[in-house]
DNA sequence: ATTACATTTCGCCAGATAACGAAATGGAAT
DNA sequence: ATTCCATTTCGTTATCTGGCGAAATGTAAT
């Protein structure tokens, strides 16, 4: 019961949507995240720790970098049936969209070492 | 998203999922699930609204009473996915089971008008 | 029409949640 | 070792949520 609740309260909120729909897309880091979604990098970890402790999402570290994905642990074998619901109800969403479309229009090298250069433009 | 975010966090409360378990053994009025859940005919009459607002269950009046059940609108296509969800999830929780139990036992009528008269004994 | 009773609505309160900025952590590069 | 930078943790704030009891609503029976 509390695992079930666990995952529809992590579900619950727009921008987690927004991340897991993007995971689908590829594996990202936090910053990536931090730009696309507008905002505060806190914030993002905040809901990267809520997705991960759903057992939804895993993380990965990679020098300073960490980078999400969506979990493959077999704890979670709900994911492919969420991720396919997911995508029937937010496939054809626009914001969904727009952000599939800033994911395949930048590069994380771009966005995360000049991120502070972009907030001072 | 808006839609979808409406049904998650419709999903992420243990009473509502009991209530929506409960309604998938059979239609209920509003005063057997406060007696099965202990809850206050307020917070359950609540709970109802906001799974009704996701287009998850249905109401149908009968004389006095208001007889809750399943949705089976076309608008939510997406609860007969979601139920088996549930229903992996939350098939042999004990609490769930508990709830079963109680559907068997009890009656509308035995519950219902006696209300009251539980509570003073 | 008055009483009885199921349900909803209202007003309130305690605790949860999403957001932020600032400070802390930890790996890479200088 | 120190600086740089991605990420997390901490502390704060405003808003949302789940709970209750009391009052309002609506229907059935007396």
């Amino acid at each position: 019961m509390r695992n079930a609740t666990t995952i529809y309260k992590a579900l619950s909120d727009a921008n987690r949507l927004r991340i897991l729909m993007m995971l689908k897309e590829k594996s990202l880091c936090v910053c990536e995240m931090v730009d696309i979604l507008g905002l505060a990098n806190s914030t993002v970890s905040k809901h990267l720790s809520i997705l991960r402790n759903a057992d939804l999402i895993m993380d990965e570290k990679d020098g300073r970098w960490v980078n999400y994905r969506l979990s493959t642990l077999e704890e979670s074998n709900d994911i492919e049936f969420t991720m396919a619901q997911l995508d029937r109800q937010l496939g054809s969403d626009p914001q969904i969209i727009e952000d599939r479309e800033s994911l395949d229009t930048t590069d994380r090298f771009e966005i995360c070492a000049t991120l502070p250069f972009i907030v001072k433009t």
